[in-house]
DNA sequence: CCATAGACGTA
DNA sequence: CGTACGTCTATGGT
């Protein structure tokens, strides 16, 4: 049996004799104070933050305990919080719009400032302001003074502007969605991050624009563009002495906008020469004021443990302390060989205790293998398995482990590996934890789930997934690079498994902080099981059917390339909207369509509206040869995607969007076309499978409108439901006061566009634009409408300024997202997180009741003993495949368990349609 | 091979 | 000046 130690590089920084080595003892710790209170502000909710007099005190108490947690865990030995003024700096002398358009500071705030400062005197923490300069230039004065004197320097500010500060010797400790992780921002993280190193930040920053300070930057160019420009000459001011060697669209924009960047250039530079009052030397943290502080927290009614945890950190402060290095994982490594993994689980792995698994391999399709497998026990060593390796004892005492659920167990992303796992006959049972999955709860509106990122962010460990990391490039010196390769690939699969099962108890406790225990433990991870098999289960298509109706779009869109081509006289490309707008608005000097960042608009409705305007066929033309393109690509993609067993596997995505729906992919069947003839036989190419009698489908009646109903508890939309039987004709009725009978299609059209436009915060403007009314008449219209249902104006109303105080929304079952726009400075910014606050508990309740509901009817069907299953869900749809004799038990089935899912205020109306393929199973 | 923009399918 | 997604194509550049 092989073992190792692995034991990652670990940084020291009191390492003594290191040359050039930041000076340990000394560390200075420097604050952005309105910035990190502000964030503290809206991390907290105001209204459970005040004290009986009315004082609001939840900054104070955010930004307090963060510095505590700072101090614990940094050990500065000097340290300040430095303010901004409220005169105009020398950037608003040089810039007059510098930060126009911020809104106003919510009232509860500015009164925290200044009961922080007395704080922070009374714990003995200077507070530095200077007349003309932001708190960023008194930052950059005293880090480079702190830098110049050896000392280890950490900014924590949520202004990115502090970036450029950062060197080996400066870190900036940045706020992510809640303001005690902090991100190190080290010299490596702000290249991985932006992809310049620090000093080039600010030349990012220029070219690409601030929006917060009312900066813009060249428009198309983004991070990317900008890092791709900055690394190829080295900086800004070399880019611009070779400005015109820069080609294409994204440099005729830098050159018309250089002012613009050479502006954002200057305002951006921190100073690092404002006079301060106190010496770097002299902002030590000594004397704090026990009798002050004590007094401070009972005027500011603080109960609860920040006051312990406060003097807590003080009576320990003493320089020269160890600091709390960032440590990565250890792990005690064993290759049980052929023959010894029995022993070996049942040496380590028979406690109840959670243990980590980790697998690498390839999945997707429905299905995969497994190359490694790795097993971290609680408080002991872990194991690396080749499961080619295994003999068959292994085979079963592995086997027996896996599938044992008193065994518990934490994996990273486990639907992948599940089906892996599967695919060899493993089960997996035990999952206790997915971090993946635990993860997104906790921050819904990051789209990856890195396991590494993870373990920065809330263990501070480096994940190394190279296995021993310096000790690598020693062996490969030695030679025999390959057998080495492969012992840090074992070592780095055993890490994974160890940080994952780290990672899963320090998730465990974030996740209940949140509330979202039991959505993790009852919705989303038992979920994981559910999607894998419908992934694997996969959905008959017809093969010979989609070649033929890829053959016959194909030749509607040559038919329509040919036409095109003889109206405009010669041969261009019918899919390229740059040579469109050209033919349409200079060639034909056609009617100008609604501005885009390239010119004007080739999109649907705009072809639709010139087609209004000109006696031209064109713009006919090119709508057919768009939808048919679109049909033709739509069955190619599919066809490539049909699986030997003739079956389409998609990918089901449970931590991509921000509201808690699922999302599918490779292919995604979540948009096949339903609304035109021609899309519709697509879905006639999605068939019942060898064995199974129908398809069926099963969906929510405007679940959106009813969540609404519920949520608002307007009275009246409430009896619609429970009355009406054509739901948008009934609410039409109330609208404009006459019978439901009497509805015209008109009135009921512009109801229905006002129902679902609701809950995507849709505007009179918007309204009137897809209804082809004036503004006036749709704000009217939406007038009638409130005044039959004003308890829903007043809960979409409630619901945002909710989320502005709490800093998120949530739904029905508790899902968060998180909204920090909602208090932006920028309108834009703003208004568009107000209308995802609207939507998310809205969109994000009816992804929790269909995914109770898949739950129920996954259950239900086993429970009964059913061969019929599911197969896809398209968000407020479920398909199943049926057997014949079990239909109307599968009928009453999924109707009940989809309208029982969630008990609300309204009845949850499901309808039902069965067919052979996936069209004629509509309703 | 990558980034960006435009367009369009679904709920 | 309507939310949430994924995919394709063109374009420009590496």
């Amino acid at each position: 049996m092989v073992k190792t130690q692995v034991t990652p590089e670990q940084t020291s920084p009191s390492e003594p004799g290191a040359a050039g080595a930041p000076d340990a003892e000394r560390r200075l710790l420097l604050l952005d104070g309105h910035s990190m209170a502000f964030r503290a502000f809206f991390a907290l909710p105001v209204e459970k933050f005040g004290t009986s007099t009315g004082q609001s005190t939840n900054a104070v108490y955010g930004f307090t305990s963060m510095l505590v947690k700072l101090l614990r865990e940094e050990r500065p030995t000097h340290i300040a919080v430095a303010w901004d003024r409220s005169e105009p700096t020398f950037r608003h002398e040089a810039y007059d719009d510098y930060k126009a358009g911020r809104s106003e500071t919510p009232p509860e705030f500015p009164g925290q400032v200044g009961l922080l400062q007395e704080l922070l005197g009374l714990i003995g923490v200077a507070s530095l302001s200077v007349a003309g300069y932001e708190a960023d230039d008194i930052i950059a004065t005293l880090a480079t003074q702190g830098c110049a004197r050896g000392m280890e320097v950490l900014i924590a500010s949520g202004d990115r502007d502090a970036f450029q500060l950062v060197t080996d010797q400066c870190t900036v400790l940045y706020p992510g969605k809640s303001l005690s992780d902090l991100t190190r921002m080290t010299p490596d993280a702000v290249e991985a991050k932006y992809g310049v190193r620090p000093e080039r930040y600010r030349d990012l920053a220029a070219l690409v624009g601030e929006k917060s300070d009312n900066l813009p930057g060249v428009p198309g160019v983004g991070p990317k563009t900008a890092a791709k420009w900055i690394t190829k000459y080295g900086s800004l001011d070399e880019l611009v002495a070779h400005v015109d060697e820069i080609t294409g669209k994204a440099g005729q924009n830098l050159r018309d906008h250089l002012d613009s960047v050479l502006r954002n250039q200057r305002l951006n530079v921190l100073s690092t020469d404002v006079e301060i009052a106190a010496a770097v030397d002299d902002l030590t943290m000594d004397g704090w004021d026990r009798a002050g502080i004590n007094a401070l927290f009972d005027n500011l009614e603080f109960a609860g443990t920040l006051r312990d945890r406060l003097f807590s950190v003080l009576g320990e402060t003493e320089p020269g302390a160890e600091a709390a290095a960032e440590e990565g994982f250890t792990v005690e490594l064993a290759a049980p060989g052929t023959g010894e993994l029995a022993g070996w689980l049942a040496a380590h792995a028979t406690t109840n205790a959670r243990a980590g698994l980790a697998v690498t391999g390839n999945w997707g399709r429905g299905t995969g293998e497994i190359t490694g497998l790795a097993i971290a026990v609680a408080a002991g060593p872990a194991a690396f398995l080749d499961p080619t390796l295994l003999d068959a004892a292994d085979e079963a005492a592995l086997a027996g482990w896996l599938a044992d659920p008193d065994h518990p167990k934490a994996l990273h992303d486990a639907k992948g590996p599940l089906l892996a796992l599967e695919a060899r006959g493993w089960t997996l049972a035990g999952l206790t934890s997915d971090t993946a999955l635990a993860a997104y709860l906790a921050l819904p509106g990051q789209r990856k789930f890195d396991l590494a990122d993870l373990c920065t962010r809330y263990l501070n460990k480096e994940l190394r997934e190279d296995g021993t990391g310096s000790d690598q490039l020693a062996l490969d010196i030695a030679g025999d690079g390959d057998a080495d390769a492969e012992t840090a690939a074992r070592e780095g699969l055993a890490l994974r498994a160890r940080a994952t099962l780290e990672l899963a108890t320090a998730l465990d406790a974030d996740l209940a902080r949140r509330g979202a225990t039991r959505l993790l433990h009852e919705v989303e991870l038992p979920l994981v099981r559910v999607l894998a098999e419908m992934e694997r289960t996969g959905i008959a298509a017809d093969r010979g059917y989609l070649d033929g109706l890829e053959e016959e779009f194909a030749a509607a869109v040559r038919q329509a390339v040919t036409e095109a081509h003889r109206v405009v006289g010669r041969e261009f490309n019918l899919g390229s909207p740059k040579q469109l707008q050209q033919i349409l608005f200079t060639e034909l000097d056609l009617p100008k369509t609604k501005r885009i960042k390239t010119g004007y608009t080739t999109d649907a409705d705009a072809l639709a509206w010139l087609a209004t305007r000109t006696d031209n066929e064109l713009p006919v033309i090119l709508l057919r040869h768009r939808d048919q393109t679109k049909l033709r690509t739509t069955v190619e993609g599919l066809v490539k995607t049909i699986a030997d067993d003739g079956r389409i596997h998609t990918t089901f995505h449970q931590t991509v969007a921000a509201t808690g729906r699922l999302s599918s992919t490779d292919p995604n069947l979540q948009n096949i076309p339903v609304r035109t003839d021609a899309g519709r036989r697509i879905r006639r190419a999605f068939v019942v499978g060898d064995g199974y009698d129908h398809l069926l489908t099963a969906d929510y009646s405007q679940i959106e409108l009813r969540i609404m109903a519920h949520l608002s508890e307007d009275a009246s939309l409430i009896d619609a439901f429970e009355t009406g039987h054509d739901f948008h004709a009934e609410i039409a009725a109330r609208v404009f006061g006459i019978p439901a009978g009497e509805v015209d299609g008109e009135a009921r059209a512009r109801i229905k566009a006002m129902n679902y436009g609701l809950a995507y915060g849709l505007s009179a403007f918007g309204l009137s634009g897809q209804l082809g009314i004036t503004p006036e008449e749709a704000r009217g219209l939406m007038d009638d409408y409130f005044a039959q249902f004003g308890r829903v104006r007043d809960y979409l109303h409630e619901v945002v300024e909710r989320a502005r105080r709490e800093g998120y929304t949530e739904t029905m079952l508790g899902r968060r997202r998180y909204l920090p726009d909602l208090t932006s400075d920028n309108r834009q910014r703003r208004e568009m997180a107000e209308r995802m606050a609207l939507n998310a508990p809205i969109q994000g309740s009816a992804a929790d009741i269909i995914k109770v509901a898949m739950l129920d009817v996954a259950a239900a069907l086993r429970s009964a003993g059913l061969t019929s299953r599911l197969l896809l869900q398209v968000h407020d749809e479920l398909v199943l495949e049926v057997v014949g004799d079990e239909l109307e038990a599968v009928r009453k089935l999924v109707s009940e368990c989809m309208a029982n899912a969630y008990d609300l205020r309204v009845p949850l109306a499901v309808s039902v349609g069965v067919g052979r393929n996936w069209r004629d199973a509509a309703h």
